[in-house]
DNA sequence: CGGTGCGTTGACATTTCTCAACTGTTGTGG
DNA sequence: CCACAACAGTTGAGAAATGTCAACGCACCG
């Protein structure tokens, strides 16, 4: 079992939350966290469940939805390895306000239950590395909104290419999608035939070349004009 | 000077950061904070300065936004008596990512400043407060992103307007507006017409009665389906 | 009283969605 | 390991929604 322990560790050392937080104290959090795996289409907590436990993807990936009055899923936020889910619901709903369910088989998760808050009530060094983790995931989803909030599709999806963690070939960048295409239509808000059609248009004019979930952005400039004239 | 010291007081009592708070604690809060009074068109902070407080406001109003490299502005935020911003910046980033200006002569704001990040070191309690605090924001941060996800404006509007605080008339509701009609096409990520549109089409239908700032919601049942048919 | 900016309305252009058909890919059970 | 089902992605055509531009009324402020 020290082997899963160590898994637990590596993956929470990981996360923002516990940057800089000394070794005692993190293996006091430790002992807060254990694993858990699933299959593909598990659920991981329902909506309106007593949020007993926030997450961290170790392994596979996490969907986490609304699931709306007329039956469809709207999608809140996707989740892959290295990503932690649901703290809010903990540490000040108490239930969870929305589903969360395992996209791969052997989805991993790190789960740290309640005994967190008590430890966050104790030490102060350790809140305090919370306040700071979620005052940054704010920023993100500030981010987030102002992308949505520009109205034109290429300029969102522009933006959002641009701001993808992108690998230096010769000339120009090569970003990987970390989503599939229409989920990536579904995080812009439009329709998948519109991205198709919007990667198509750009590559026929020279700007970008795809391959599947990978693209070369050969003409920064030109995205960089297209992304800013909306927003 | 006592009574402005009063108004702070009655400020930050207000905040949801400080519910639950005891007298003792809450003074040492109360003591970094101070008062400061801006003209209509002043700026709060700037992007990228030093990010030395977070404010609250006690009367005007803020408006916090990004400026675009084509001059044009972006709104992040608007803010009216009772909220707070800039957490963030203090709590972790250490700069302004943004700007803010008052939108109104005699726009008073708390400002907080950076000997509270010293309190909260020392005081859990004051953080597991903040910590709580933070994450209702986030939640309702999640909820906007889930608003501006919708595709169709009909139901982001129909969203909007059902989610505001309503007095009930005999059979109906009626609701004020808080943001000039321009800026809550904005803040639906649509234009100025298709809003004045919307609200028109939907008087003929019978569905609100609209006058100004003032709307009359006549028939929740059929706005209603129209929010929820394309979300 | 004149100016400035908000809100409305109309006409029009454009974007984006919807529907449908087809292709390619992936995963699964026989 | 293959065949086939299920799903992701692409493309086209047409409809619908939304943005843009322009003009005008109106209220508020100096």
């Amino acid at each position: 079992m020290q082997r899963m322990s160590d898994a637990i560790r590596e993956t929470l050392r990981a996360l923002p939350h516990f940057h800089g937080l000394d070794l005692e104290l993190f293996e006091r959090v430790v002992v807060c966290a254990e694993s858990r795996t699933f299959a593909r289409g598990d659920m991981i907590f329902l909506h309106g469940e007593e949020a007993r436990a926030f997450f961290v993807v170790r392994a596979g990936s996490v969907r986490v939805y609304r699931a709306t009055p007329d039956g469809r899923e709207q999608v809140v936020h996707h989740l892959r390895a290295g990503q932690s889910f649901a703290e809010p619901a903990v540490l000040s709903l108490g239930r969870y306000p929305v589903n969360a369910i395992a996209l791969e088989s052997r989805t991993e998760l790190v789960a740290v239950d309640s005994r967190f808050v008590e430890l966050l009530k104790q030490e102060p060094r350790l809140s305090v590395a919370i306040v700071s983790s979620l005052s940054m995931r704010l920023l993100g989803l500030v981010e987030r909104i102002e992308e949505l909030a520009i109205t034109s599709a290429p300029a969102r999806l522009a933006h959002y290419l641009l701001k993808l963690p992108a690998k230096d070939a010769d000339r120009h960048l090569v970003v990987q999608l970390p989503l599939a295409k229409k989920d990536l239509a579904s995080h812009l808000a439009i329709a998948p035939e519109t991205l198709s059609r919007l990667l198509r248009r750009w590559q026929d004019r020279g700007l970008i070349r795809s391959k599947g979930k990978t693209l070369e952005l050969l003409d920064t400039r030109i995205l960089l004009a297209i992304a800013d004239r909306d927003e």
